[in-house]
DNA sequence: AGACTGTATAACCATATAGTTATAGAGTCA
DNA sequence: TGACTCTATAACTATATGGTTATACAGTCT
């Protein structure tokens, strides 16, 4: 597995800038690990998020422009589902990382 | 490779959506890529990313207490490392997503 | 059409944050 | 000690952002 070892241009930083401010809402990584289960109409994550309507229609639509999310209406109805699995994997790196760190942590006051 | 599909709790989201909101600064993320190369001082920083010192040393300060650099200082000047690799494992991630959806998109017009 | 439901948007508020300039600290060297 | 260098902090500004309430919009049903 060869690393690639490319300097990232201005634009580039960026958009993986614009990739991590997405993810640092403690909201939208609820509403993405509900969904992780299938796809939710609005009402359902914002009862299952314990929050406004209003307030996770936003979201939804931050997450949506940002390729995380898909939509899709029926009815009345609008639901989203993950759109890029790959957070999961981003997640799951930084929560292993954490967990190594406090780890680490207590084992010094052991 | 077994995945681990536990819910993760509010605390460990605010810790995770911390990381990732770290990572979510393009100055930042310049400075974590010049900093690959090795350690280096405010004063070099600061000129590599094309800033003013102070603001250099608040996003240091930034990176350091979140525990991705770490710190040493040698009689007046004081140097910067990167004290958690695993944060460029994350940036390649969403690197290489980011080009796919980009090649994708570039495909559709084709 | 009118009532109702579900979602999106508008307007607003409070807070957080990136940047600036000025200045304080701390270390080195004459 | 005093001059100098390097870094950190203080104070401030402008902007971005998460949340709220009120309301508009679109679809369904009678």
């Amino acid at each position: 597995m060869k690393r690639r070892k490319r300097r990232i241009s201005d634009e580039g930083l960026l958009m993986v800038a614009g990739r991590f401010r997405i993810l640092s809402d403690p909201m939208r990584l609820r509403i993405l690990q509900f969904l992780e289960g299938g796809e939710q109409s609005v009402g359902a994550i914002a009862a299952e998020v314990a929050s406004t309507q209003p307030n996770v229609s936003k979201h939804l639509k931050t997450l949506q422009e940002g390729g995380l999310l898909t939509r899709r209406q029926e009815g009345n109805t609008v639901y989203y589902a993950i759109g890029d699995a790959s957070i999961f994997a981003l997640c799951d790196l930084v929560c292993q990382n954490l967990e190594e760190r406090a780890a680490r942590r207590t084992a010094i006051y052991r």
